[in-house]
RNA sequence: GGAGUUGGCCAGACGAUCGCGGUAUUGUGCAUCUUUGAUGCGGGAUACGGAGGAAAGUCCGGGCUCCAUAGGGCAGGGUGCCAGGUAACGCCUGGGGGGCGCGAGCCUACGGAAAGUGCAGCAGAAAGGAAACCGCCUUUCUUGGACCGCUUAAGGCUGUUUGUUCAGCUCGACGUGGUUUAUGAGGAGGGUAAGGGUGAAAAGGUGCGGUAAGAGCGCACCGCGCGGCUGGUAACAGGCGCGGCGAUGGUAAACCCCACCUGGAGCAAGACCAAAUAGGAAUCCGUUGGCUGCGGCCCGCAGUGGAUUCGGGUAGGUCGCUAGAGGCCAGCGGCGACGCUGGUCCCAGAUGAAUGAUCGUUCACGACAGAACCCGGCUUAUCGGCCGACUCCUCUA
RNA sequence: GCGGGUGUAGCUCAGGGGUAGAGCAUCUCGUUGCCAACGAGAAUGUCGACAGUUCAAAUCUGUUCACCCGCU
């Protein structure tokens, strides 16, 4: 399940992350930006842009694999804002190799899936 | 066994768990109201089904929707051997011509240049009702060479004379006349299109005859044109006769001519519901007309005051949206594309836009790639695998 | 998704069948003590790619690739 509760839904969510990020985390096909906030649960926000992956398929994949990856999270972690970002390394990637990433630069935030 | 041609099919498979979007059924929470029921939204359970052969490029054709029911003329655009198929096509099938291949087979924008206009740089003599540069032939003139005749200075020989001399013969510069038959150079006139050279292209080709040299000048074959005939629906093919071919070169993906086709826009079309502006100001034009629909023009039809500037404002939802020129099977007609008849099946419909993850088994370890109104084609990308038909070569019997 | 447009020198653009140009930039020389400016000269293109038509293609035709713009 992913409510509108657990996403990032204005512009200004998106840029106060933008703006002001507790924590980063990338590598060549990815960056994770995140923030603290005051909410019972973490929210997230997706920025898969066209230039960096040109065709909808590829897209629409690493956007529901990030999903996925948040899906799985541990909610024990104070909740945050996180908002993940596409690189121009992204468009030669594989989904493995996107999926492997994600897992790794959440791991990096201190967001370790849980156990379940 | 090897090499190759061609038509069609498949697009990893199976199972489990979680997740994504749709439909149906069924609970549930919230909101509204015509308040014990409806409608809408959110989320849940169960069941069913969930990308392609190219979904791509947007290169053609059609359906559908609106503009007039899609109308008339001109312009513009497209197609272009013939016949058929089709809703239609620039597609497909069959046939013809041409080209390639030993062959199976493949490729082919393939109407008209004797209706007209244009174009062809450079080179070349000449580039389109052509001309004659070199060359070849011929007539004539001039001038050489060679030969012959005549004449003659000098010379030679013989005779004569003491000698000068004289006579005869011979040779013969120069001059002059003629010939030139395997003759040089030049000028003028004519013939010629064989040959040379230039060019992408030089006005039928090859051979024999013929001629002063040559030439369709004549003949044979091929090519071309015209007219019958035969076969074929036709494109066209075959054969006969005629024309000597200075006529009719090339280019029409140059203009053009001929035949046929063609109105415009596109689902962001368009329809409905709700909200908002609901026409506020200024200037100009106009009411036999203008403007809009309408895409170049005119006619016609319909609607209506119009244009510009300033100011203000809206863009949320539903339908269109998938049952269709549909798939599969069988029979019949047709060489075939395809058509007809019967049976059977329902097979994605999203709107930030759905197919993935994990595990197991297995194989030949999986390419190009993701629907957005729908369909028929074409083109392009693509790991491999399977089936059928056929051709050539080699070996064995 | 639908519609339209553009690819020519390092950059901005002409050229629309006869063998490719302009401006800026670059290089060389002159001028100057040096630089700029100025003057003179030079170099530079598979005309986005592949086929076709034509004697000849940047130009005409088809296919293809890349980029840009408009419509919610």
């Amino acid at each position: 399940m992913f409510r509108p509760s657990q996403r990032l839904l204005t512009a200004a969510d998106y840029s106060q992350v933008f703006k002001d990020p507790d924590h980063k985390a990338g590598q060549k096909e990815l960056l994770l930006l995140a923030r603290h906030n005051d909410l019972a649960q973490h929210r997230l926000g997706l920025a898969v842009a066209k230039k960096h992956v040109p065709t909808a398929v590829k897209r629409n994949i690493i956007k529901r694999l990030a999903r996925e990856q948040f899906r799985v999270l541990a909610q024990e972690t104070p909740a945050m804002d996180i908002v993940v970002l596409t690189r121009p390394g992204a468009r030669d990637a594989s989904s493995t190799h996107i999926k492997e990433a994600l897992k790794k630069q959440f791991a990096r935030l201190g967001l370790s899936a849980s156990p379940s």
